[in-house]
DNA sequence: ATATTTCTTCTACGATTGTAGAAGGAGAAC
DNA sequence: GTTCTCCTTCTACAATCGTAGAAGAAATAT
């Protein structure tokens, strides 16, 4: 389930609070994200086709709910990056991480405690 | 600079050998992918385009040289990654990879080692 | 009842992406 | 010198993406 940029923003929405109507959803895009309403009911409709959203009819109202979870669509949305830029492994990802000094020393420090509680 | 899918495969063989030709190019493209030779030449100048890719003629045939580094670009898509995916911070990146089990132990003793070797 | 607001559905349209064929020039083989 | 082969450039075309207007139905306000 490989979901686009502006899907994204939808979704992140819709995953903060649902059920959501398409109006709720505009009320929770990011400042400097204004889509015309349509837009956003443009959107939802392609992810409800994508099965990724459900859709009910409240009256005369439609309320939508995001099918798949967000850890799903992370999961699927680093297994490409990492595919496709780190060749497939999390090795290499770690490495580029730690060289290009993305992780700042207290991320580092932060990290290295988190992956010391075991099994927590 | 962002890459598409299929830029990425072009760029991959590029950076593994260049300069290179259309052809070399072709020669390195993972089994499965295969292309048709016009295809990899368009791709090549919709890259030069973007001056990913720089040309130079070498008598009739065109040889391609990356003028992006495969760093650059890892950079870029893992930022988009973060920015999309993971409230653009590594802390909740890293959370995933511990909570999903993503890291498997050894990866994570790897990793705590490759974090332990201060300014390595 | 009428006017206004708010939804919905349909349609559209340019840009980008993935994919490749057609046509022609130039060098290589015979 | 004619035929192959290989390379180039141009053009194309369907699918997807970002973005939204038009037109009509329904609810709300006056």
């Amino acid at each position: 389930m490989k979901l686009t940029d502006a899907e994204w923003q939808i979704m992140k929405a819709l995953w903060e609070k649902h059920p959501a109507t398409a109006r709720d959803v505009a009320g929770r895009l990011p400042t400097g994200v204004s889509w015309a309403y349509t837009t956003i009911k443009t959107m939802l409709s392609r992810l409800v086709d994508k099965k990724a959203v459900s859709e009910r009819k409240q009256g005369n109202t439609s309320v939508y709910k995001p099918l798949i979870t967000q850890i799903k669509a992370r999961r699927s949305a680093f297994r490409s990056l990492l595919d496709q830029a780190f060749d497939g492994a999390v090795g290499p990802l770690m490495h580029f991480l730690v060289e290009e000094k993305q992780l700042t020393d207290k991320q580092r420090d932060q990290l290295i405690e988190i992956l010391g509680q075991e099994d927590s």
